[in-house]
RNA sequence: GGAGAGGUUCCCGAGUGGCCAAAGGGGGCAGACUGUAAAUCUGCUGGCGAAGCCUUCGGAGGUUCGAAUCCUCCCCUCUCCA
């Protein structure tokens, strides 16, 4: 375990949102140091979603930094609380996942933290071991522990409370047991994201009511999704999966923005402060180029999920690709042989061979000067049959190669 | 149980008998500029070998020369009162 408390406390601040309480902090740390004991480190996941992408592994690598420490990090999968759904937004009850589903979506999960997370010092819990037997009685007594007031604070209910939209009974429950799981883990310290902030409160007031000394709580930043404005979300489709091949997770990280690579940088990259610092200043003193800045950021996220040798393959075949203008190996193919007339529709061969979704959007596209075939811009739907081997290119990154 | 509001294209949202494949915005795609940057500017954004035709405004019927728009029934969402 790591000795020093200041050092300690470096690396957990790093990137983190907020830290409640920091002299709490400190005295968990001294305490773990003088009786040896690791902290345990308790940050919750939902079962349904296990497909992460980078923003989910902000909250990873903290807890990889615990487990750089010397604590032990407990993955809590929520396949109880997941039966309610987070009433962040719209509140909905999910069907329930079966058993076998849960094992599933966990057994997934376990592949891809543990490209980041060290499995020796990790523990992966359900709240349904102990959630399921919980009595009616007990949860009454659960909710007695908070009141409706103080549920009224989250922002979320507040709002809604206002404006006078609903809120269900069950999305009160949600956060208590949240931190329920706190007290049955008997968690020193809560990771979460900054939305998770009042849940996370919540378990500490939860911890006390059951005799345990509150955890101390750890918010980390949403980090933003590709365009820079939202949070990086599967559903808003500006998301780099962390299961993603390499060409395309490279290709994702060198069209983010320069202002967002170093966002990326401070809560993805594990390069020091300092590091980054100074990458800051080689560009603004033009000493460095922010396109290499940010081929080195894509390179070393790439490493880390895919290893070094195809991280270097990925930046390799992309500066092929889009600097040196080459067709990529893996393109789609289409057999010439199904084209029986002299001259070919060019609208109907690339919608048979699926690189466009109708001819309609092909005719649009050769108009707007997007298709081009062997280098050559098309500006006819009609041409001469070309020989087998001709490619064509649609847009900036679509190819078609006639076989 | 009673009263009311609403469901429009990927999303938000306008449209209350023909000028509607449906305003505007967002998103997306494409072109220019570049570093596949970002920002900006421009164009496109239902389908069809493209003439015109076909399908689309919650679902099914109906009125009409003509329906996203009017009528009937049904489904769904939301609000208020109790």
């Amino acid at each position: 375990m790591e000795k020093d408390i200041d050092r300690s406390i470096e690396l957990i601040q790093r990137g983190s949102e907020e830290i409640i309480d920091l002299d709490e902090l400190k005295k968990k740390l001294e305490r773990a140091i003088a009786t040896n004991t690791p902290l345990r480190v308790k940050a919750g996941f939902d079962p349904t979603a296990p497909d992460l992408h980078l923003g989910h592994t902000v909250l990873i690598q903290k807890m990889r930094h615990f487990q750089e420490l010397g604590h032990q990090v407990i993955f809590l999968i929520g396949d109880f609380t997941g039966l309610i759904g987070d009433p962040t937004g719209k509140s909905e009850t999910r069907p329930p996942l079966t058993p076998e589903q849960v094992q599933e979506n966990a057994a997934t999960y376990k592949e891809q933290i543990f490209k980041i997370l060290d499995p020796e010092k990790t523990e992966i819990a359900f709240n349904s071991s102990w959630m399921n037997d919980m009595r009616s009685i007990d949860m009454i007594r659960l909710c007695a522990k908070y009141t409706v007031a103080r549920m009224l604070e989250r922002d979320d209910f507040k709002k809604r409370f206002q404006s006078q939209r609903p809120i269900a009974i069950h999305e009160f429950i949600y956060p208590l047991i949240q931190g329920y799981d706190s007290v049955a883990l008997k968690a020193d310290i809560e990771l979460g994201g900054t939305d998770q902030k009042f849940n996370l409160l919540v378990g500490r007031h939860i911890q006390k009511e059951y005799g345990q000394e509150p955890q101390v709580v750890v918010t980390m930043p949403l980090l933003e999704g590709l365009d820079g404005i939202n949070k990086m979300s599967k559903s808003l489709g500006n998301y780099v999966g962390i299961t993603e091949d390499p060409k395309s997770m490279f290709g994702k990280l060198m069209s983010i923005s320069d202002e967002l690579m170093f966002r990326y940088y401070e809560l993805l990259s594990s390069l020091s402060l300092s590091e980054i610092d100074a990458l800051k200043k080689g560009i603004s003193e033009k000493r460095l180029h922010p396109k290499e800045v940010k081929a080195q950021l894509a390179i070393e996220l790439v490493a880390r999920y895919h290893g070094e040798e195809a991280a270097k393959k990925a930046r390799e075949q992309f500066e092929a690709q889009f600097s040196k203008g080459q067709i990529p190996d893996d393109i789609p193919e289409y057999p010439i042989s199904k084209i029986q007339e002299e001259n070919i529709f060019i609208p109907k061969l690339l919608k048979e061979a699926g690189v466009v979704g109708s001819t309609s959007e092909a005719r649009r596209l050769i108009k707007q000067g997007a298709v081009s075939l062997d280098g050559k811009r098309i500006s006819d739907v009609e041409i001469e049959r070309p020989s087998s081997g001709a490619v064509f290119k649609i847009g900036k990154r679509r190819y078609l190669r006639l076989v």
